[in-house]
DNA sequence: ATCAAAGTGTAATATTATAACCTTTAATTT
DNA sequence: AAATTAAAGGTTATAATATTACACTTTGAT
């Protein structure tokens, strides 16, 4: 399957298929997809925006969940963990993984006009960092590359339209 | 000049010559390089490891600065805009840039042992981003790249005896 | 039914960063 | 040199993000 985050989609899709993973990973692993820890995942995929944990508190609240900074830091901290969200280090943000359960080095594509996120597979290039890192004799672990740039959907907007308000799911 | 953070060196050059730069650099510019940001700058050099604001403000205030956290951000922001220093954001701390005055993306490797980072040019792989990027209609403009592992001192030191406390220069 | 482990509630606090407003200093003009 | 202006810095307060610590509850295993 072959989803972008700019163009307007089945968003609730997007979601659905997310809780599915989620399941299934937690299943895989003896964990427990806890509700809150299922509606933090949920909120964590409304958008293709990333949310702040305090961007989640309200709405936690707004369920009837406590709502207190340790209950959306533990969700995020579990799904984290197994893969199912990744944290932009550059927002301090939250954004669901695209592709969880698979080991792989990811890159996120930041559009300054919507603020949509994409993510994108990182190996190519990460294996020409790993080399010219290992060229100095540093031994790579782990990698964080967050690009900031004009998604194609605000690209072609700022071309027909000024200042057009970006689609919001 | 081809400079290591890893190995032993003459840590003073490295100050030296990033407040020579500076120097020049505000010079070309018009800017000043008051006592606070010339200071902040060195206290950022005084080793190869990130430093977070907030651990500058004890060593400004014992030269007699001020040490309000204003005054530290406001400096380092000046420093950040002249390229003098970096931002990690995964660390919330700032480096020294090894080569300012030029444009240019760059790429830290950051040693989880000794915790000290060493800045790499990106351009390698950021065309090769960029272009990735590109084939999705995403126009790229700037990127962030921290990558974590083990430093070549590290790695040595961990393979001749373990537990050894890396050097601080 | 009991127990241990995992999860959650709650209060407080740590860490990082910024806003707002005023004063001082330095550079520029008169 | 004095007046003017712009830049820098001082100060207080607060915002935004994240964690600690400890008590209580639920879950699953025995």
């Amino acid at each position: 399957m072959s989803t972008s985050a700019y163009h307007p989609h089945d968003h609730q899709g997007c979601i659905n298929t997310a809780l599915q993973q989620a399941a299934q990973l937690c299943a895989e692993q003896g964990v427990r997809l806890t509700p809150i820890r299922k509606r933090v995942l949920e909120l964590v995929w409304q958008s293709h925006k990333p949310m702040g944990a305090y961007d989640l508190l309200p709405a936690l609240a707004a369920d009837g969940f406590n709502s207190a900074p340790p209950t959306v830091y533990r969700a995020l901290d579990f799904l984290l963990d197994l893969g199912l969200v990744h944290r932009l280090a550059s927002l301090n943000a939250f954004i669901g993984c695209s592709h969880p359960g698979h080991e792989h080095q990811s890159c996120f594509l930041i559009c300054k006009v919507c603020d949509k996120a994409h993510e994108m597979d990182a190996a190519p290039w990460f294996s020409a960092l790993t080399d010219a890192a290992k060229t100095q004799g540093f031994e790579v672990e782990t990698q964080l590359t967050e690009v900031v740039g004009i998604c194609p959907q605000c690209s072609k907007e700022s071309g027909s339209k000024e200042k057009g308000s970006p689609d919001e799911s």
